[in-house]
DNA sequence: CCTAGGAGACTTTTT
DNA sequence: GTCTCCTAGG
């Protein structure tokens, strides 16, 4: 059977093995892909369900349209109507079905990112926290929260009492959850969260989908968070037709709550699960996987797994050492150019990764300078620009006049008299008669608001205008109507700022968006709220070159690289605090995901790879004296090829400590020691770090009597983690933590 | 109420 | 170096 042609023996067994539990321990670059398009291809060839009843959930919109189109030109067009996208993609879309139970309106908006920080803010600033709190906490905070389906009131009643902060966000986080309700909004969590209530509470609803779903697949499953675990859980708890895939070594989304956890729990809940393991790499040359596997055996948590390929031996990774960041970029231009003419690669060939989306400015001038096309993923996507997401708050409004976001985004813009004091007032109203802010408006002449009211109800008068002349069209009709009214085309047209014509383009671009979004899709799902869906869901990753050159160097984090492949991979910036991350270097797990993250990127590489890194970086504006990265010497000499002039070793008089510390780490050790020395009473006398051992209780100057519960690292790296009584559980470095035994 | 220009913050990664 | 927020003058 041609499903079955080239793949191992080990990838076809997974492919035949239909029914039952099943994980897929998939190394990079072993096929994965390939064996879950032929997997479902062959439950389709073979008759075991229809397109209907496959539900597959992918990490990226990107992946699941190339894996659809795979299976299509594999069966057949009826592949289309497979269940096929990201968890939050497919949960909006049920979603929208079924939030009747749950005591939404299927108009229901959804908040992105922005939105939600931006609400935050505004809440942290009514609760004059500002100095307290940051809204970025917060919003980490109540997204892990909700990640654990902690909602506002469980949250208070479990994590307020531990200490100040978390009191405070305890109530932004009560506050947020009634702003949303009220503005009729669920953002990204809660799309998830929702879903699981939805399941969880409502058995009749759950039963549907457990029925309807014969065979669920879940790629990517290492970066899947608790809520994504427990929603597929229940899911499958009928047919028990589940397959995961995924690779705990390329775990690298836990700082947003990927719970690696999810892969253990798997066999704990399907004991008779069956475990593929694809080992065989088919993407890159030995070096590549040998440097790997050196890489990430520096790695304490992982499962055990052997990598092996039976290409070619291949050229060693090329490092390239540099004075600065600008030469850096010069040099892997260079690079690619002269790559470019030995092996007559073309540009679409080579791949520049980097750790921060910052890094990409340099690398674009230095290939724009010597005439190399270039694509760059990450920073703006298409949807996120001002101009979009203005034009789209007047699309959302029509759909849900509620939305208090998307209202506070336009109701002065274009501007329209609606200034700041007029519009605290209608706040300050509504919020302390627990109105929304939809219902303040849209009443103001009847509530008696004595300001602007002839200009505020205009505006409410066109949001009603739209909602209603919008609500039979399709999502094309509609956002010209709507857009047109705004009064947004108008406004950019007659601007005297020169970006304004780009901006004016765009908004006509998001109208061009909405008319091949009603061809593409199905007729009765090509209206306003499922369009908004998509837009709200989009990443750049899923933007479509326009351009009709597409032979371009790919320019992206190494994160958006997760999954894709190139030729020759050029990884910028290797430089300690830099990659790894000085936010990471302190703390152990978080260390092992900056290693797992670099062995992403490595295994990118098919036939060649190039480590770079910069003496001195430009950071903050101010230039900063870096170290190579650690992830460098991970690998064994045999592997590199370096320079033959070499850079000077660093001076290491300069740099106190070890050189495991950038300069910027040494300024945040010096706080942390400046502060403790300053604070720490005079006769407080500390233990020495042997003392401290697990299970001993301790006493610290500031957090007071707590238990030690765990140990790690060794000599100056060394920390516990201690749970204190009035304090709650910290991480603490013993080298600064000047504990006192106790007993 | 609106706009322009300056001070300040900021950068880890994203569905 | 760049983006965002705040302020003063119109």
């Amino acid at each position: 059977m041609n499903l079955l042609t080239s793949l191992n023996e080990e990838q076809k067994k997974a492919v035949l093995h239909a029914d039952g539990p099943i994980m897929i321990i998939a190394g990079a670059g072993s096929g994965k892909t390939t064996v879950l398009t032929r997997k479902i291809a062959y439950l389709l060839a073979q008759k075991l369900a229809s397109p209907s009843e496959i539900l597959a959930l992918t990490f990226s919109n990107k992946a699941a349209k190339e894996m659809k189109n795979r299976i299509i030109d594999l069966v057949g067009t009826h592949a289309q109507s497979l269940w096929m996208g990201t968890f939050h993609s497919i949960f909006s879309k049920i979603l929208r079905f079924e939030c009747d139970y749950l005591g939404y309106p299927n108009s229901f908006t959804i908040y992105d990112t922005d939105d939600s920080l931006s609400l935050i803010k505004s809440i942290i600033k009514e609760l004059n926290l500002e100095n307290k709190i940051k809204p970025a906490t917060a919003a980490k905070c109540i997204s892990l929260a909700k990640n654990y389906l902690m909602d506002a009131e469980e949250y208070a009643i479990k994590n307020a009492n531990l200490n100040e902060n978390n009191e405070h966000i305890a109530s932004i986080y009560k506050i947020y959850e009634q702003r949303c309700k009220l503005s009729n909004a669920m953002d990204f969590d809660d799309l998830l969260l929702n879903t699981f209530k939805l399941f969880d509470k409502f058995p009749n609803v759950l039963e549907k989908y457990q029925s309807k779903f014969k065979y669920i697949l879940v790629d990517e499953y290492q970066d899947t968070n608790h809520l994504q675990y427990r929603i597929t859980k229940l899911l499958a708890a009928e047919h028990q037709n589940i397959c995961v895939v995924g690779d705990d070594a390329q775990s690298i989304y836990a700082f947003r709550g990927a719970d690696i956890q999810n892969i253990l729990n798997f066999q704990k809940d399907y004991p008779h699960a069956k475990t593929f393991k694809l080992e065989l790499n088919y993407r890159s040359t030995a070096n590549i996987v040998q440097a790997a596997n050196h890489v990430i055996a520096n790695n304490q948590f992982q499962l055990k797994k052997n990598c092996y390929t039976l290409n070619e031996k291949g050229e060693k990774i090329k490092v390239i050492e540099n004075l600065n960041d600008q030469e850096e970029a010069q040099k892997i231009a260079n690079y690619i150019r002269e790559q470019k003419v030995r092996y007559a690669y073309f540009n679409s060939d080579f791949a520049i990764l980097y750790r921060t989306n910052a890094q990409s400015r340099l690398l674009e001038d230095a290939l724009r300078k010597v005439g190399i096309p270039y694509r760059i993923y990450g920073g703006l996507s298409f949807y996120r620009r001002k101009e979009v997401k203005d034009a789209l708050a007047y699309l959302k409004l029509a759909v849900n006049p509620y939305d208090e976001e998307a209202l506070l985004r336009v109701i002065n813009y274009p501007p329209r008299g609606i200034g700041d004091t007029t519009l605290e007032k209608l706040i300050t109203y509504a919020h302390e008669n627990n109105l929304s802010l939809w219902d303040v408006i849209y009443n103001i002449r009847q509530l008696g608001i004595q300001r602007f009211t002839a200009a505020v109800e205009s505006f409410a008068k066109l949001i009603a205008y739209n909602f209603q002349a919008s609500s039979n069209l399709n999502a094309y009709d509609a956002c010209q109507l709507i857009i047109k009214n705004s009064g947004i085309l108008a406004h950019l047209k007659n601007s005297n700022d020169p970006q304004d014509h780009t901006r004016w383009e765009n908004v006509l671009e998001l109208i061009n968006a909405a008319q091949e979004f009603v061809l593409r899709v199905n007729e009765n799902e090509n209206t306003l709220p499922f369009f908004l869906q998509e837009a709200s869901l989009f990443t750049d990753l899923d933007e479509e070159d326009t351009d009709q050159n597409t032979d371009k160097v790919t320019l992206m984090t190494v994160h958006a690289a997760k999954g894709l492949e190139f030729t020759s991979v050029i990884i910028a910036g290797l430089e300690e605090g830099l990659f790894p991350s000085s936010m990471t270097l302190l703390d152990q797990r978080s260390l092992e995901e900056e290693r797992r993250l670099f062995y992403v990127a490595i295994t990118r590489a098919k036939k060649h790879l190039a480590l770079s890194y910069a003496r001195n970086r430009l950071r903050f504006g101010s230039l900063d004296r870096m170290d190579s990265s650690r992830f460098i010497y991970e690998i064994d000499e045999q592997y590199l090829e370096f320079p033959s002039h070499r850079l000077s070793p660093l001076n290491t008089n300069q740099i106190k400590y070890k050189n495991d510390f950038t300069a910027i780490n040494l300024v945040k050790f010096k706080e942390i020691t400046n502060k403790n020395q300053t604070i720490i009473p005079p006769d407080f006398i500390a233990d020495p770090i042997d003392n401290i051992q697990i299970g001993k209780t301790v006493e610290h100057f500031k957090f007071g009597k707590g238990k030690v519960l765990h140990l790690e690292g060794k000599n100056d790296e060394k920390k516990a983690i201690v749970q204190f009584e009035k304090s709650g559980t910290k991480t603490l470095m013993l080298k600064f933590a000047k504990l006192k035994v106790i007993e």
